[in-house]
DNA sequence: CTTTTTTAGTTAGCCGCCTAACTATCTGCT
DNA sequence: AGCAGATAGTTAGGCGGCTAACTAAAAAAG
């Protein structure tokens, strides 16, 4: 469970109740904020839960997945899968990226895997700076075996949806990204918005 | 920013891709699945880079909004607000509880609190197990000060969405919240359900 | 009235996230 | 050639989650 949010959410009276008090207090808008968090957060920790049963936690999985990812293409048994990204990562730089975290992070979390034997550091032969990192055999076997309840998860809890339904939402929530990536573009200090 | 997850989400065509490889794989809700985690996410951190602003974790926030809540319905001036909730949590179990953490997390971020003069912890008189935490004046002011903010971010945040768009959101995440809770409520050990 | 169980809060230690500072290497400019 | 700056990765230290183990006090059981 990422972060830290109100287990209950307040009630909508209680919004129109402060938007008094705060002119600024959107209630439908914060009302639709707080679900968004609430509902991610809970979906979030289900699934973590899930992988917790296996020893990873959400981290390690996402970079597993990201090499297991690239692995696929490589070695694909006779398959010969179209590449949806154009070429998977495999630096500590590239995966950091991808993950969309700072490669300290990644160097804490490559170091955890290579602990359990799931990954590989390996020198770049041309460049003295880099390192590749491989998965072993062990974790191919692991995420193998990891993905069908994974997946599972993922269907159930979007299974009161209908596929019009996800598609509705897959776009609403599409609106509000864009409208994040713009309030952290043009926004960096939130006083000299607006 | 509170997990690890894909900057770029995969296209359509490889969780159709995927699913050929594994039956359990359902395109719409993975999908569905990634935006919710990816939005959530997104809107989580800008909201979190405005409280880093003013030197305050959303976690700390969080619980200053709690006991903010339960002071303004004593020393609420003449507006006598209605109680939105029962009584306002005081003690660090209630403060957990509400905030959906453990006790041990609640120490800790009483802990930084009361370091940093928002937050007094008390001795209850009557059970001297149990403490009651206070908002200082400071506080007060504090959270006074940084919720207009606060309240403008969501608003912004929420901006491209319609008043009807915002309910359709609500009531979906809202269906998604209830099955996630069904699926931690009746799969303690996920092999166990189904 | 003692003993056991429950409850409140803290402590200790792990993990994953961050930023900032550091080392080593490569690249580019002159 | 040689040095400045960019780049890859790590390290160090902080924070906020967690679980598990602990202390102190209250409540329940006998």
């Amino acid at each position: 469970m990422p972060l830290l949010l109100l287990k209950d959410l307040p009630r909508y009276e209680c919004l129109l109740e402060g938007a008094k008090v705060f002119p600024e207090l959107d209630p439908s808008a914060c009302e639709a904020y707080l679900h968004l968090l609430r509902a991610g957060d809970e979906v979030f920790s289900v699934t973590e839960r899930n992988l917790a049963e296996h020893t990873i936690s959400q981290g390690r999985f996402g970079v597993l997945m990201l090499l297991w990812n690239s692995t696929q293409r490589r070695t694909s048994t006779g398959h010969t899968v179209e590449p949806c990204r154009p070429a998977g990562p495999r630096t500590p730089a590239e995966l950091a990226d991808a993950a969309g975290v700072t490669r300290a992070t990644m160097t804490g979390l490559i170091d955890t895997l290579e602990r359990d034997g799931l990954v590989r550091r390996e020198p770049d032969p041309d460049d003295r700076r880099m390192m590749s990192v491989r998965l072993t055999p062990k974790a191919d076997a692991f995420v193998a075996a990891l993905l069908p309840a994974h997946f599972q998860i993922m269907a159930r809890l979007m299974a009161p949806l209908s596929e019009t339904e996800r598609k509705t939402l897959v776009a609403l929530l599409t609106k509000i990204l864009q409208s994040a990536s713009e309030l952290t573009a043009t926004a960096p200090v939130l006083s000299a918005s607006s």
